[in-house]
DNA sequence: CCCTCGATCAC
DNA sequence: CCTCATATCGAGGG
């Protein structure tokens, strides 16, 4: 039952490439695709910036005015992000991937699995060739470029994926794993994060050939069970997770940069109203009921608070939406020194709303 | 076992 | 200088 072959697809560079792909003019200037935030001016952070902007250091996650910065030189756009857009490319390019998959697992707009161990027939020379076909059909329909790893797990594919960008396609075979884990970052392992990475490089240990030697119960003691085994695991390319078509969303939210921090009830509560809305009319389009709302604070440091609550029933009424928040907002504020930059509201613990027919009706 | 909350990741 | 959305883990308290 082992032998599996899986791919990781990635989009290149995807929002930017997607603006490329809209205006070709803009090929050659850097590109920085940017989410503005309520307060006006160049508040915000770029969502992606395409080859040419990331060689200035412009990259996802940095703030739009330093992004502005390091580009003031250059040729340079800065587009607000259009998801609407990437949304589209995105099915059309899903559309073609799936069939080339005996098992596809939708992960983002720019991001896929497939098991491809039946059509290929466990041999990695044909699924090379078969991931060749897939990148040009999809860059003969759309004219987009993506990035490919083909490996016998999902944990390997994603690490082959991002191993060659953009425009690449990066094959480990059973026998080349350890080879190929050697000489990389731990960072290279999905999960492995800015954080983990110092609690690692204060230990130094800094490649994955160094962190296959520390032992598995060292590894428990300080990230805990479940994440300690995954890390073990992970050094040494093994993965069992199935190739599977993603369960339902279990939890949505929204959240805002206020026109100016505060910690006013007031202010807040006027401010998490359209919050309350989007997310109910979510939970109504999804025919969803919620039991549970939580607000979160992003504070004027970037620290964050959390605070949630459970109903008595699964619900789904703007009303009384509205009501937990502001009464949320309200206990939050009690002892809230700081002020707030962001806020958000999350609403979770699913159940379906009751339609004409169900299985009930049979009994 | 259920709930709440902070932390982390990654986009 | 700092967006937005989702999932997961672990600790701590009931």
């Amino acid at each position: 039952m082992e032998r599996r072959v899986v791919f990781h697809i990635d989009f290149d560079y995807f929002y930017a490439q997607c603006e490329e792909i809209r205006n070709s003019k803009i090929k050659g200037k850097c590109v920085a695709v940017c989410i503005f935030s309520e307060r006006g001016g160049d508040s915000g952070a770029i969502a992606t910036a395409n080859y040419n902007a990331r060689k200035f250091g412009v990259k996802s996650g940095i703030p739009i005015i330093l992004a502005k910065n390091k580009l003031k030189e250059q040729d340079a756009v800065f587009l607000p992000a259009d998801f609407d857009y990437y949304s589209e490319i995105s099915s059309k390019a899903m559309e073609i991937i799936e069939k080339y998959a005996d098992v596809f697992e939708y992960v983002g707009r720019d991001e896929a699995y497939l098991d491809v161990t039946k059509k290929i027939e466990g041999d990695f020379d044909k699924a090379q060739h078969l991931a060749q076909q897939l990148k040009n059909e999809i860059r003969n329909n759309l004219k987009l470029t993506c990035s490919i790893g083909i490996t016998p797990n999902k944990l390997l594919s994603k690490i082959a994926s991002d191993f060659k960008k953009p425009d690449g396609l990066t094959t480990v075979k059973p026998e080349q794993i350890e080879q190929f884990l050697s000489s990389l970052k731990i960072r290279e392992i999905p999960g492995i994060g800015r954080k983990t990475e110092d609690v690692f490089s204060q230990m130094n240990v800094n490649t994955i050939e160094e962190l296959t030697m520390i032992d598995v119960f060292d590894l428990n003691k300080i990230f805990g069970r479940k994440t300690g085994g995954y890390i073990f695991n992970s050094a040494r390319g093994i993965d069992n997770e199935a190739v599977k078509p993603r369960p339902p969303t279990i939890q949505f939210s929204k959240i805002t940069t206020l026109k100016k921090n505060s910690k006013e009830l007031e202010f807040l509560q006027e401010n998490v109203q359209e919050l309350c809305i989007q997310l109910n009319k979510l939970a109504m389009e999804n025919n969803k009921m919620y039991r549970s709302i939580g607000i979160q604070f992003v504070n004027e440091d970037l620290s964050t608070k959390t605070k949630s609550r459970m109903l008595r029933n699964p619900g789904n009424n703007l009303e009384e939406l509205k009501k937990i928040v502001n009464q949320l907002l309200e206990e939050a504020l009690v002892e809230q020194e700081m002020l707030v930059r962001r806020i958000g509201v999350r609403i979770s613990e699913f159940s379906d709303v009751e339609g004409q027919s169900n299985i009930t009706s049979y009994f």
